[in-house]
RNA sequence: GGGCACGUAGCUCAGGUGGUUAGAGCACACGCCUGAUAAGCGUGAGGUCGGUAGUUCGAGUCUACCCGUGCCCA
């Protein structure tokens, strides 16, 4: 065969010649597959050694301020799947804040103080055989130090390595030295202004970390207690008019507890109005212990029956106790000349706590071992001193669970010593057992067993905790400040009425958790943290307001941090020459709840613009996991109401937790964890991110292989659309760009649909909602893009002349895309964009990551352009579908051997079509529109299109060499006898430019 | 036990104020292309919307209860 064509190189098997080194295909490196876990650390370190973070920072610093404020992570251990998701969703927003034209600093922090990290160091010693008690507090502080400061490190470099961006190089540490020196300062404001009070108090007390801790320290777990059933006997005392009639005389009240070891520190038994109670006589007893015949007890009625199955008994109602009578009744206590103690009465109180569920409908009452004993006795208090009664409250047990000489017979006077509650293990001591023995000895146990219950355990130790007195200082929640109608509660109330909650629940979450809460307790009787920095009057116990003494805290602390306080010469450093007796103040020791430093960030953190100065506050924003509303959205809230009178936060988002594929909650124990480590050596933070934003982080989501392997796939399909622009681009010249008014309408359709996703992609940032983001841009990339404009597109980007318009439209449509696509992305797929961004515009400070989202011409939007398109792909469809059946006819395979007629009835639509290469569009060969008053009746329809069908046809003429197109023009030029007329243009217009020198023809 | 949520195809998500045959993508099956090729295109099957009972002419969408899951609390 002659070869008269220049530029056609080969010759093809099927003997067309080969023309694809003439034509426009696409040519990139850009590799397919991402090789993410390998190169994503490549990126970080470019944007490492550009400074990237502090870069952004100076562009933008005349920008409204966006401030996403960092809730710390505790620094103790690798991060889960939990901090992965929390923080990625922090760059989402923060990235996606900064390039919707804000200044999104995002300063990350740690929360270092701490029970953990103190346990920590103290398992540490065990392991050595060393005694805490014996190393100097300092020395112990350091250690801690050293620990927090190791996982800061460690944490660092793995939330860097999910892609976060941040001022990493200068976080914020809730155990530095400016830190503990505010978080003082906001006690010490806290004090001045009256809020802060020493009360006493039952609280979780853990004996084996000899500490109070917080409802939040608190976990349940099954446990065995001892039960108790004991008989509190009628008093002959009355101390009313309304003398007990006689036939109560000698009877028992009976009561029933699991804690066998508060019974010395009992005071009181409660009941209730609500229920009706009985007086019972034993008629037959199967034990010769315990009760026996003509004992007269009584019992809520309802559970008479049950109670005398426990002794084995058999009863007879004598007859109903009333209310009036057990409120004017006094009892004496069990132990009543135990040790030459209990000798006092016992008066019954009528609570709301008392439930006929369970038990005898009578409550032992305890008020330093329970918090509803404790709140009953105090709401009592002027009823039982009418009696007579001393309300004082017993300290019965010491904080390594003895009792003490409050507990007559059990203390350290007693035989064998102070009975024990738990000992040092956690395990049960003698107590219960010793008190038992003393019960049946003084014949007031009714009846023992054993149950096996939710009891609370230390969060750390696992061991059981117990309710102990102790003295703490507390923060009020409802005492006036200022106006009787302004206190911590309703300040904090109404912070919350003004705050935005994303999703909106987190409100009414958070706004109940606040209106209902006690008192804040903010002492810890422990080491690592920043102590209460206030000083008591050793005779008053009232607290030192002293601005000087508190400027010299201030100070010292933040020189020497919060060591200062324990140094040898403190008391008398910081009182100094102001404060004339120091014999007379007391420097607490306590230092603060964890929660007190955290809910402080916002005063050592976004109010420092000496150190940040593009963080404000309040903040724009606290995002947290929905746990937080009883954690870092509440002290925080707190903390600030309390110093500030307002919330530290403008709006709240929460997500909610990550669940395993089966919806599951993820534990070590059960085995299904997935660690982000692992998810980012296999697939890359790219592909973690990106499941991150498809997710409905509102709710609880899901992570599995499945789910992974649909991100991946997702992502794929992103990438290869990506790869396929920068291919095509890759013949883009700028200077080529064809104005908007001088593109083809397909074209136009193009821009128009990138406007409307312009306002689609902003809202979603803005709502926060990046699964409707990023599933807009995937559908657009595979619907619109793929699978139709690229897919018609390709023959004019390939074989087009240079000069072809159409050709240079579409390459600035391309553009485009990649311009808005690149940016709509970036805060998802922080480092495939920044790959896709540096393939066309290289440069030492080039990042897509210093863009904001690309502003659009308003003339792109073209609705009535849209509708009109609708249609045309409604008609596509149509021939698509025809084409589809001759395919699996086998009668054709590639849709340009088609040339299909299509008969249109609806004159508008054939209007729409005017104008149109339906044969591009369709990507046939031929096509043939015609009008048709009734439609061939053999021809394909589709019943949501109506007055179009298809009818099929071959296309006539040969196949065109080049573009593969069926015409029978081809043959029709001398010079290039294979090629349609369209690519022997072509084909002249690249010899013309000499491209195709060089070939061998 | 209490408070707050959630439960739409195997998976991830759409489904304003209740209204015709519940929508996408992925996965799956089948087919086409071989000039996006460890890619691209098309077709198909697959959900009675956790369950039950109500309100209504009509409920995935409202009410009650139940089941399941989660967070917080006790």
């Amino acid at each position: 065969m002659t070869d008269t064509a220049p530029g056609a190189t080969e010759t093809r098997d099927n003997g067309e010649r080969d023309y694809s080194k003439t034509l426009f295909l696409p040519r990139t490196d850009f590799p397919m597959r991402a090789g993410l876990p390998q190169r994503e650390p490549e990126w970080l370190k470019r944007w490492e050694d550009m400074d990237l973070y502090k870069l952004l920072r100076e562009q933008s610093r005349d920008r409204e301020k966006f401030t996403l404020h960092d809730g710390p992570p505790y620094a103790n251990g690798n991060i889960h799947i939990g901090h992965a998701l929390n923080k990625t969703m922090k760059d989402l927003v923060s990235r996606s804040m900064q390039m919707l034209g804000y200044n999104s600093a995002y300063v990350p922090g740690w929360d270092c103080h701490g029970l953990p990290i103190e346990w920590k160091i103290e398992e540490q010693y065990r392991a050595k055989g060393k005694n805490k008690d014996e190393v100097p507090i300092n020395e112990f502080r350091a250690e801690c130090r050293t620990f927090a400061e190791h996982w800061v490190d460690v944490q660092r470099e793995e939330f860097k390595r999910l892609g976060v961006m941040g001022d990493w190089d200068n976080p914020y540490l809730t155990m530095s030295f400016d830190a503990e020196a505010t978080i003082a300062s906001e006690l010490m404001k806290v004090a001045m202004s009256g809020q802060l009070y020493r009360g006493s108090k039952p609280v979780m007390w853990s004996v084996v970390e000899r500490t109070a801790l917080a409802e939040a320290e608190i976990e349940y777990h099954e446990h065995e207690s001892d039960a108790i059933w004991v008989k509190f006997p009628v008093a002959s005392q009355a101390w009313s008019d309304e003398a007990p009639e006689e036939r109560l005389l000698g009877a028992s009240v009976v009561i029933w507890t699991t804690t066998p070891w508060t019974i010395p520190g009992n005071r009181a038994v409660s009941f209730s109005s609500r229920i009706a109670y009985g007086l019972y006589e034993v008629t037959g007893a199967e034990n010769d212990f315990g009760p026996q015949p003509g004992e007269k007890l009584i019992f809520a009625d309802k559970l008479a029956d049950e109670s005398a199955a426990k002794a084995k008994l058999t009863f007879n109602r004598l007859g109903d106790v009333t209310f009036a009578e057990l409120s004017a009744m006094t009892l004496h206590h069990p132990l009543s000349g135990l040790a030459g103690g209990y000798d006092f009465l016992v008066p019954l109180l009528d609570g709301d706590h008392v439930t006929d569920d369970a038990g005898t409908g009578f409550v032992h009452t305890a008020p330093s071992h329970g918090a509803d004993d404790f709140e009953i006795w105090m709401a009592k208090g002027r009823e039982i001193a009418a009696k007579g009664i001393d309300t004082t409250i017993p300290f019965t047990v010491d904080d390594a669970g003895y009792y003490t000489k409050d507990a007559p017979g059990f203390g350290p006077d007693a035989e064998g010593g102070a009975a024990r509650v738990i000992d040092d293990k956690g395990k049960k001591g003698d107590a219960n057992q010793r008190v038992i023995t003393a019960l049946i000895a003084s014949n007031t146990l009714f009846a023992r067993g054993r149950l096996k219950h939710q009891y609370p355990h230390s969060w750390r130790s696992k061991k059981p905790v117990i309710f102990r007195n102790t003295p703490q200082w507390f923060v009020y929640m409802d005492k006036p400040l200022g106006s009787d109608t302004d206190t911590l509660r309703t300040r904090a109330l109404s912070a919350i009425d003004a705050t935005k909650f994303v999703p909106p629940a987190g409100k009414t979450r958070l706004r109940s958790m606040i209106a209902d809460r006690p008192d804040w307790v903010l002492s810890r009787q422990r080491a690592w943290g920043v102590p209460i920095t206030v000083f008591v009057n050793t005779d008053t116990g009232e607290i030192l307001k002293n601005e000087a003494v508190n400027a010299r805290i201030h100070d010292a602390f933040l020189k020497e941090g919060a060591d200062a306080w324990y140094a040898e010469d403190a008391k008398a450093r910081f009182l100094g020459a102001d404060v004339p007796d120091h014999a007379a103040w007391h420097k607490v020791t306590d230092i603060l709840d964890v929660w007190f430093d955290s809910g402080s960030t916002h005063a050592f953190v976004l109010r420092n613009s000496e150190k940040w100065p593009d963080l404000k506050f309040p903040a724009s924003m606290y995002l947290e996991g929905s746990d937080q509303h009883r954690g870092w959205f509440h002290s925080s809230l707190l903390e600030s109401c309390a110093t500030n009178g307002h919330a530290p936060y403008e709006s709240v988002l929460t997500h909610g937790f990550t669940m395993d594929k089966n919806g599951f909650k993820m534990s070590k124990s059960l085995g299904n964890t997935i660690a982000p480590q692992d998810i980012i050596k296999k697939f890359g933070a790219d592909i973690l991110r990106l499941w991150t934003a498809t997710i409905d982080y509102a709710e609880d989501h899901r992570i599995g292989d499945e789910i992974l392997a649909n991100t991946v796939e997702m992502y794929r399909k992103m990438r290869n659309s990506f790869r396929w622009l920068l291919g095509n681009l890759a013949h883009y010249e700028p200077e080529e760009a064809v104005a908007h008014a001088d593109m083809p309408e397909l074209e136009q359709l193009i821009l128009h649909r990138l406007a409307v996703l312009d306002g689609e992609v902003r809202a979603g940032y803005r709502a926060y909602d990046y699964k409707r983001v990023v599933n807009t841009i995937a559908n657009f990339m595979n619907l619109e893009l793929s699978a139709f404009y690229f897919d018609i597109r390709k023959d004019a980007l390939y074989c087009d002349p240079i000069s072809s318009v159409r050709r240079k439209a579409a390459l600035t449509v391309l553009d485009h895309l990649y311009s808005c696509l690149t940016a709509w992305l970036a805060p998802v797929l922080v480092f495939t964009m920044e790959e896709i961004w540096l393939e066309r515009n290289p440069g030492e400070t080039s990042s897509v990551h210093a863009r904001t989202f690309p502003e659009l011409p308003a003339n792109w939007r073209n609705d009535a352009l849209a509708e009109k398109w609708a249609q045309i792909r409604a008609v596509r469809r149509v021939v698509t579908g025809a084409l589809e059946i001759e395919r699996r006819n086998k009668v054709i395979g590639a849709s340009l051997e088609a040339a299909p007629v299509v008969e249109i009835a609806d004159p508008e639509l054939l209007a729409a079509l005017e104008g149109h290469d339906m044969a591009d569009i369709c990507i046939t060969s031929q096509i043939d529109v015609r009008r048709a008053e009734a439609l061939a009746s053999e021809g394909f329809t589709l019943a949501d299109v109506p007055g179009v069908a298809v009818t099929f046809a071959r296309a006539e003429g040969e196949r065109c060499a080049r573009s593969w197109k069926v015409l029978p023009e081809v043959g029709s030029d001398p010079d290039y006898p294979d090629l349609t007329v369209r690519d022997a243009d072509a084909m002249r217009e690249r010899a013309a430019a000499g491209l195709d020198a060089g070939g061998d023809a």
